[in-house]
RNA sequence: GGCCCGGUGGUCAAGCGGUUAAGACACCGCCCUUUCACGGCGGUAACACGAGUUCGAUUCUCGUCCGGGUCACCA
């Protein structure tokens, strides 16, 4: 194996979930292996069968695809450390805790899970007693005889204390007494999951675990199995954690019920996958020259370990919207009109429409696609709206002046012999300039009578524009009508 | 509750003993303007608290308070 090359892994369990916090990680999984051209591995944790989900394996390689987190070795890509689904590995995994008892740092317990609670039950905060820790060999002979289904622990010191660096957080120090003969096989023969973790990540050669600060105070016992291996103990990367806020305000850790939290979810309510990751690469790290849009390929130059912060951060989905909006006001009018197409169909169904235009006036003034129907609905057909829109006080018009300008206006249009944007443009300016009115006190009751709303986007030009001759001479002369009334 | 970690404006965050304590989002105001936006300009707003150490603490130490994490035959 190749030396010094960094490997980092990502480690999913098959959930059919991507949560946003679990999708950071793999990010920042992803940055520290590349940021030093190092390789990112996909292992597949499905050792837990009953909440296995169909299709939830796809759901994480389509994720990491959306995103852009290409990884190098995998369960559908392959590799040198294969296999790469645990499932597949499990007998990898009891050898090594046989070794260990033979060695005399693990041993066989026989205690019930009955036994376990009640000792659980008894005393405060206490755990199992070690009871089976020092059984005679022939005690242990009898009941392997007997056919005892039984777990294999890994014996904890019991005194002194066990230190570890952590490359965000420094040193961190628990005394061993804090640390209860931790499970290695389960009675099912299968490994928990901290030792599987640890077995596949030595044995795939992975040098940075890279995982959420919730795993910090289970790292000593990590350790300890690295040492009681005999193999070199990874580097650590603890990130903090992603909160969320709550109707009355509380914060803590991001769930279902602070709203969308899913990649999918985001991706549902219109977000684009780039400005998700932008925004999470940005929550709970910080680049030297304090910039703020970055694509994944910049990051990975840009990014560095050292700029990680401590302290955990509340997902804010108003900055989210605001990445989302500089990312779509950077795409190309056929980017954008494939983006937003499925929205358009919401609206005119597979009606043709002018998307050129629709680009025009949307892309600037769009922060979630979502908003795209509400925006142009009134392209489809004009709302049933009260006549007191007409009455603007900035624009100086009321309904008075409203019914006189929107009929001159109207005859003007009427007359024009080409309907295009320019020809709409001049013809209202100059109607304006020749009766002294201000510009708006033109625009307004038309766009008004055109839209039926009184915010739009773009202006009275363009929507005459995009509505055409005909349709817009009707809808004004509907706005007199009403007027009129 | 024990243990571990954290605490700079509402939010994300720079800051590594001496700064007028950056910047971004949000909010407010002004300008531009054919509405709302976009864009431009400006503004409100922060070092949790108390002791040390020091000539000097947002930066270092300790305590308090607050927040989070963790204590499984789950991952």
């Amino acid at each position: 194996m190749a030396d010094n090359t960094v490997r980092t892994r990502y480690a999913p369990s098959p959930t059919g979930f991507m949560h946003v916090g679990n999708l950071r990680t793999a990010l920042y999984e992803y940055l520290v292996a590349k940021s030093q051209n190092g390789k990112f591995v996909l292992r597949i944790e499905d050792t837990d069968r009953e909440r296995l989900v169909e299709g939830a394996v796809d759901v994480i390689y389509d994720t990491l695809s959306l995103a852009g987190l290409k990884h190098d070795e995998g369960p559908d890509v392959g590799g040198d450390y294969g296999p790469y689904v645990q499932s597949e590995r499990k007998d990898m995994y009891l050898p090594y805790a046989e070794q260990l008892i033979r060695e005399g740092k693990a041993y066989r317990c026989f205690c019930t899970k009955e036994r376990l609670e009640q000792l659980q039950n008894d005393s405060v905060g206490g755990g199992y007693d070690r009871h089976c820790r020092d059984l005679p060999q022939e005690e242990i002979d009898r009941l392997l005889a007997e056919g005892t289904p039984y777990v294999i622990r890994q014996k904890m010191p019991v005194d002194g204390s066990t230190t570890f660096a952590d490359a965000v957080f420094g040193e961190i120090t628990v005394e061993n007494s804090e640390l209860q003969d931790q499970i290695l096989i389960k009675t099912d023969g299968y490994p928990t999951y901290n030792f599987a973790n640890v077995i596949d990540d030595h044995t795939m050669g992975i040098t940075h675990v890279v995982r959420g600060c919730e795993y910090l105070s289970s790292t000593p016992k990590y350790n300890l199995l690295y040492e009681a291996f005999g193999w070199e103990v990874p580097t650590y990367i603890h990130l903090p954690l992603i909160m969320g806020r709550d109707e009355d305000g509380n914060i803590s850790k991001l769930s279902k019920r602070h709203g969308a939290t899913g990649f999918y979810d985001l991706i549902e309510e219109g977000y684009l996958p780039e400005a998700i990751i932008n925004y999470i690469a940005l929550l709970g790290w910080c680049p030297k020259d304090n910039c703020e849009i970055f694509s994944v390929k910049e990051l990975e130059n840009e990014f560095d370990v050292s700029g990680i912060s401590k302290s955990p951060s509340v997902f804010d989905y108003d900055k989210l919207s605001w990445f989302n909006g500089e990312y779509i006001k950077a795409m190309t009018t056929e980017e954008f009109t494939k983006a937003a197409m499925p929205y358009y169909k919401k609206v005119f169904g597979s009606k043709i429409m002018p998307y050129e235009k629709f680009a025009e006036i949307l892309q600037k003034r769009t922060t979630q696609l979502t908003q795209i129907p509400d925006m142009i609905d009134f392209f489809a057909e004009l709302p049933n709206y009260e006549k007191d829109l007409f009455v603007n006080k900035k624009s100086k018009t009321n309904l008075e002046n409203a019914p006189v300008v929107l009929k001159e206006a109207y005859e003007r249009l009427k007359a024009m012999p080409e309907w295009n944007n320019t020809s709409i443009h001049d013809c209202l300016i100059n109607m304006a300039a020749e009766k002294e009115l201000k510009n708006g006190t033109v625009m307004w009751p038309v766009r008004i009578a055109a839209a039926g709303k009184t915010v739009t986007p773009g202006g009275a030009v363009e929507i005459l524009d995009i509505l055409g001759r005909e349709e817009s001479l009707s809808r004004l002369e509907k706005g007199l009508e009403k007027l009129s009334q």
